[in-house]
DNA sequence: CTGAAAGCGCTTACAG
DNA sequence: CTGAAAGCGCTTACAG
C-alpha cells in the first residue's frame, strides 16, 4: 500500500478525508486537519501528480518552450534565467510549477509542441522566439491551450502576445544618431525568419523617413545573432561604400564581436564609428567604450508574462482578467560612450 | 468521449487494441495496426501522460534541476543549453523527454526537490552545482530515484556522479605557469560552498607542492563567479604585495571583468600578467589577447550524463550497465596569448 | 489476434 | 464532518 492509502490507514481515516484536509477544503475538522498535515509532513507525503492530474484534468504545471537550436536563444545572455525568476514569482502564488521544455535541435518545433500539448504535460504554455509565420500559434489556438506568445507574429490573430518595444528602440536609436549628424546609419538584422527582425527593420525604415533620410537596403546587414555574428556584421560594414558612420545592433551579444572586428581595423567605437547596442547585458558594461544600449527588467517581464497567462486560464481569469491583453514592453535608454562620435556633415 | 475511447469508437475496435497498436506490441495484426496509426495521426491523438504515467508507474520524463539563484549557473555561458542538446540526443532514443526544473530563487533547493520528487513528475533526475555538503543527494538516495550528480560532493557516498577534471586543469595551468618562471601564482575561488571550489583549490595546492612552491593562502582570491567577480578579483589581485605575476581563473566569465580591471590599471594580460581562464566560451575568443583556457564538449558531456543516468534506470540498465560509474570529464588545453608573459626570476 | 475488465492514485459529488 | 464509491485515461494480464 502506498500514497494516500498508506497515510489514511496510518491515521485510521478514509482517503477522502485525507485528501480534503490536504487540499485545504473547509469541511474538515480542525483536529483532523492537524493530524493529517502532521502525518503528511512526517512521512513526506505529497500527492502523486499523475493521479491528481488525471482526476482533476489539470496538471498545475506551466510550460515554457525553449528552442535551443535558435541561435537567438542559444546565445542570449541568460535571457531565460532572468525570465523564469519573474514567472515563478507569480506562478508560485497559485501553486503552479514552471517547467522548461527544451525542443531538441533535431526535432521540428511544431512536432515537439504538438507532442507536449497532446500528452497534456502542462495546463498552459509560453512560447518564445516567434517567427514571422509561426504554426505553433495556430496549433495552440486549435488545441484550446491557454498560451502567451513572447513575440508578435503574423500567425494566429486573436491570441495574446507580449513583445519588446523594438519600434521604440529603433526610433530612439535613429533619433540619437541623426541628432549627432549621422546620415548613413546601418543596422543588423537576423538572417532567420524570426519576427522581431521584420519589426525592427520596418521601424528603422520609418524612423529614417521621419528624418527625411533615404532608405538604403544595403545598410541592412544580415548576420547571426551571436558574438560571431557581430564580428561578421562588422566585416560587412567595413566593405560598404561609402562607409556608414553609425550602426545599430539588434542583439546584445553582437557588440562583443563587432568591437573586436572594428578594433582589428583600427576603428574605435564612439570615436570613428557610432555604435548602439540592443539589450543591456552583464557583458555590456565591460565593453570599452561603454555601449549605449537599452535596459529592461527580465524579472518584471516574467511577472507580466505570468499574469497575462493566468488571465487566460479559466481558474484564474477573474483575478487577472485585466491582464488579458497584448502588450509592448518598454526599454529604457542606457547612454554609453559608444555613440559619442559626431558626424560633421 | 475523448482520448483513446474516442479513437477506439471511431475505429470500431476496443481501447485495448488501440493501446497495443500504438505501443508497438507484437500481438496486433498488421492491418489493425496500420488503421490505428493512421487514425491517430489524423486526429493528432497522443496518449494522455497522466493516465499513462498512473498506470505504468513511470512518467518517461527525466528532470534536470537548475538553480538559477546560483551565480555559477546564472552567469554560466549557456552551459545548460549545450548540455541539454547532448542529453536529448540520447534520451530521445528511448522515448524519454527532458524537462528543466528551475528552482525559484526564494525557495530552498532541498524543499523544491523534495516536492518534485514526491509528486513523481519525473522518473529520474540530474542535479548540478553540487555543494560540498549537499542534502539533495541524501534525499534522492532515500527516495530511490535514479539520479546522477553533475559534480562531486561529500554527501551521499555510493551515488553516481560525473564531474569536470578540475584537478587536471589546476595541474596543467600551474605547470604551464611554472615553466614560464612564475612563482607567485594566484587563483580565484568561488565564495560559496560549491564543491568544485574545494577541489580546485586542493589541486592547485598539490600542484604547487609538486613544484616545491610554498602555498600562500592570500593568493586564493574569493569572488563571485561572474564577470563582475572577475573585476573584483582583479582589484584584489592588484592589492597583493608582492603582486602575483600570474592568475588562474576558475570560471569562464571572470576573464571579461578581469581583463577590464587590468586594463584600467594599465596591465596587459600576457604582457604584464599571465592569465589562464577556465572553460572555453564563445566570448573567450573575443578577448584581446586570446585567453588560454580549456575546452570541453558540452554535447558529449550531456550524452555521457544521459547514458550514465540510463544505466541507473531499471528499464534501461542492461543496455547501459557499463556506464554506471563515476567519471572525471577531461578538458583540453586551448593555448592563447594571455599567459605568454615570462617571469625572469 | 482481440475484447472485457481491473486498477494505477487521486479528488469530489453524494449520502449520512 | 466523514466515509464509500465513482471515475479521470490509460496499459496489461487474462480469457477466448
Amino acid at each position: 500500500m502506498k500514497g494516500i492509502h498508506q497515510l489514511a490507514k496510518h491515521l485510521e481515516i478514509s482517503i477522502g478525508t485525507v485528501s480534503r484536509a490536504l487540499n485545504g477544503r473547509p469541511d474538515v475538522s480542525p483536529e483532523t486537519r492537524r493530524r493529517v498535515l502532521e502525518a503528511a509532513e512526517q512521512f513526506g507525503y505529497v500527492a502523486n501528480q499523475s493521479g491528481r492530474s488525471l482526476r482533476k484534468g489539470a496538471t498545475n504545471v506551466v510550460g515554457l518552450m525553449i528552442e535551443s537550436s535558435k541561435e537567438s536563444i542559444d546565445n542570449s545572455d541568460n535571457f531565460f534565467s532572468g525570465l523564469t525568476g519573474g514567472l515563478q514569482t507569480v506562478l508560485t502564488r497559485h501553486n503552479l510549477d514552471l517547467i522548461m521544455l527544451p525542443c531538441p535541435n533535431d526535432e521540428d518545433p511544431l512536432e515537439y509542441l504538438k507532442r507536449m500539448v497532446a500528452r497534456r504535460l502542462v495546463d498552459a504554455m509560453i512560447i518564445s522566439a516567434t517567427q514571422r509565420v509561426d504554426p505553433r500559434i495556430d496549433l495552440l489556438i486549435k488545441a484550446h491551450i491557454p498560451f502567451v506568445a513572447l513575440g508578435r507574429s503574423t500567425s494566429g490573430g486573436s491570441h495574446i502576445w507580449i513583445d519588446l518595444d523594438f519600434e521604440g528602440v529603433a526610433h530612439s536609436a535613429v533619433d540619437r544618431l541623426v541628432a549627432r549628424g549621422h546620415r548613413r546609419i546601418a543596422i543588423t538584422a537576423p538572417n532567420s525568419d524570426i519576427n522581431l527582425g521584420y519589426v525592427f527593420v520596418d521601424a528603422y525604415r520609418a524612423a529614417l523617413e521621419r528624418h527625411g533620410l533615404a532608405f538604403d537596403p544595403s545598410l541592412i546587414i544580415r548576420a547571426p545573432s551571436s558574438e560571431s555574428g557581430g564580428y561578421q556584421a562588422a566585416s560587412t560594414l567595413l566593405t560598404l561604400e561609402p562607409r556608414p558612420s553609425a550602426i545599430i545592433l539588434i542583439y546584445e551579444m553582437m557588440a562583443i564581436g563587432l568591437y573586436q572586428r572594428l578594433a582589428e581595423a583600427g576603428i574605435i567605437p564612439g570615436k570613428d564609428m557610432a555604435v548602439i547596442g540592443f539589450r543591456e547585458a552583464p557583458r555590456s558594461k565591460f565593453l570599452q567604450p561603454a555601449l549605449t544600449c537599452y535596459r529592461l527588467s527580465l524579472h518584471d517581464l516574467g511577472m507580466e508574462l505570468a499574469e497575462t497567462l493566468l488571465a487566460l486560464m479559466p481558474e484564474h481569469a477573474q483575478t487577472y482578467g485585466d491582464h488579458a491583453r497584448n502588450r509592448i514592453w518598454p526599454l529604457e535608454l542606457v547612454p554609453g560612450k559608444s555613440d559619442d562620435f559626431q558626424q560633421s556633415s
